[in-house]
DNA sequence: ACCAATGTTCGATTAAATTAGAACATAAGA
DNA sequence: TCTTATGTTCTAATTTAATCGAACATTGGT
């Protein structure tokens, strides 16, 4: 369910990130910390938001883990700035920029 | 056919740079400098090579100017690194990486 | 047990991207 | 002027992605 650090592409990334509404989720979660899926919110469908938190947890760039009835999601800060060192944080800098 | 540097979005480069191929390209273009369309030598058809200059140049991520009857290709290193500080640089060292 | 809350998965639909072949445009050279 | 070189544009086929509704699973509370 989870990819393993060494197995995090960097197209992967890209695409998953190329979405606006996934861009803005992690922006969520970078500034506001760790959040239930709900809790973010998207003016989409249950089952959208299910795809596109499916498409950032493959491509490596969330965890989630569940409590009790729902999910926590979390930026895998850690694995990303280890393996793509300063990618994560300028995607973020652009993203309050632009 | 160039986008202005104030209407380059960070959704636009991530997906064009989201593409393995589009992805190769820059990172030939950023080692080995400008080059021509056929000096890059993409292992698809013309028309297809053609489209993934498009993409990147419409994305504003190169710039693409007539020299006799080719066309010399460019990173747009400055507009993007003004625009968006350490993403190509970030995305050049990952692609390195990985 | 029963019910509500929270997401996931399945199936279908619609929209967008990738690819390539064929025809076209433009510049340089013989 | 004719030909070659270098790409672009057009059209069509295949693939991939986004979206939603409905049904399903799991947990927690009543």
């Amino acid at each position: 369910m989870h990819p393993s650090k060494e197995s995090i592409t960097l197209s992967g990334i890209l695409y998953a990130l190329s979405d606006p509404t996934r861009l803005a989720l992690i922006q969520s979660l970078a500034s506001k910390g760790a959040q239930s899926c709900g809790a973010l919110s998207l003016p989409v469908a249950k089952s959208t938001a299910s795809h596109h938190f499916r498409v950032l947890r493959e491509a490596g760039i969330i965890q989630m883990q569940a409590e009790g009835t729902q999910f926590i999601n979390s930026l895998r800060r850690d694995d990303l700035d280890s393996r793509f060192p300063g990618l994560l944080d300028a995607v973020l800098l652009a993203s309050e920029v632009a």
